[in-house]
DNA sequence: TCAAAAGTGTTGTGAATACACCCATGG
DNA sequence: CCATGGGTGTATTCACAACACTTTTGA
């Protein structure tokens, strides 16, 4: 019976949590980096990263720290979104813990081994990740399930593809994020075409990169734009 | 430096609330419904009904409890799903509040005035409550804004629109929602063709319904599908 | 019979496909 | 000179915007 947010706080103890989906693309397969668990509950299973939100920390704040410390990256050059969140009240076994997810991506990341908390962590095919036979801790699975929906998603109105290359990057590479990431395969012409034609996606930068086979392809860098218009319809 | 979710937990005081951004369209207007608040702090001002997550309580449970609560309405036939979370540290004067806020829709609802905790809530057009002279309580013009741009997308690529549709309802009831939430007008004659030709959106009643002026509307009733492909895109 | 809204037909434009074809390089 | 991928040209198809036009009602 309690409206909006009134004082004295009927608080009970929960926590709150960010957990990071980090997606790459390696050997044109979709991988996520998953930890193996060092403590109970569901210890030497694999999990997401993620971390505790501290007292004064923003929750964007909380994912941006908790990237950093798993990948060793710089946070800053890696693309990073608030997913959702998930409360339900049994999924961890310790007490309430609510929890952000967060979805980052970026380029053929290195596997992470600097001394941090990284040691354990290891890139996964998201379609190893989500195989029936393989446990993943917590209501991870559904979490995962959700951010692949949500980058196949991100796909077609945004230009978040081009998180996915290096720069400078050809025109086949950012296709190969899409036919990874959508499971299908796509005209290079028409492709081609619809990106170099789409404002602020791609910007050339005069260069060219010799291929193992075949003529050399002209390198771009990303545009900067963020939304793609008309978007990029997966089916035909 | 810790990862992931380990015991003990290193937990500081912090509470979780559900807020609910609750649309529906009114004299040709999107409004939503926001209560007047009754203590401190911003006694007084307008917020967006919300209320603390119980500690049996699953996120989408809090959400649809007070969203009963607040409109009196069963809650099973409004459409309500999560948006997006909000934790700055000093969004809430009293301490670390993490709120998830929701969105639900629904046809022209009545003004809640049952006994509950209702009294003290109006529907506002969000025109007026994102006007730069009308005050928020909290951070809840950032969460009302965000709720705006949600909708304003839902309603390319997905049927929600027909959520804000009595049954049964006209196409041009339907359109009008379109051309209310995008602010735009809509050719009536290519937007039924569209509708009516995507498997799923509207079916027919067979029924009429006589108009104000003119040649009656046949009448439908939603079809059930979730999402719109293709896309009914907002620029020609 | 007129106004007003529902609903249908038609046409021109532009985008997406499918695919033929040329380009540049390594072997 | 052949294989391989990069890149361009182009015809066909198709969806959509624009708008003329017909239908059905109340006044």
């Amino acid at each position: 019976m309690n409206r909006s947010v009134e004082a004295p706080l009927p608080r009970f103890p929960v926590s709150v949590t960010v957990d990071i989906v980090i997606f790459t693309i390696r050997d044109d397969e979709l991988s996520v980096l998953l930890i193996e668990r060092g403590k109970e509950p569901h210890l030497g299973r694999s999990a997401l990263p993620g971390g505790y939100v501290r007292p004064g920390e923003d929750l964007d704040g909380a994912a941006l720290r908790e990237l950093v410390e798993e990948t060793g990256l710089d946070g800053r050059s890696l693309h990073l979104e608030q997913l959702r969140s998930y409360g339900a009240p049994d999924r961890d076994p310790r007490g309430r813990v609510i929890t952000v997810a967060y979805l980052a991506l970026g380029p053929d990341l290195p596997t992470p081994t600097a001394g941090t908390d990284a040691a354990g962590a290891a890139w996964t095919p998201v379609g190893k990740a989500l195989d029936p036979g393989f446990t993943l801790s917590f209501d991870h699975r559904a979490i995962l399930t959700d951010a692949v929906e949500r980058a196949r998603a991100q796909l077609e109105y945004t230009t978040v593809a081009a998180g996915f290359c290096r720069e400078p990057f050809t025109i086949s590479d950012l296709r190969r994020v899409y036919e990874v990431i959508w499971g299908v395969a796509l005209d290079p012409s028409n492709f081609r075409r619809k990106v170099t034609k789409t404002a602020g996606f791609v910007e050339p930068t005069g260069e060219r990169r010799a291929a193992e086979a075949g003529r050399p392809a002209a390198l771009y860098r990303f545009g900067g734009a963020r939304v793609l218009y008309p978007p990029l319809l997966r089916t035909g």
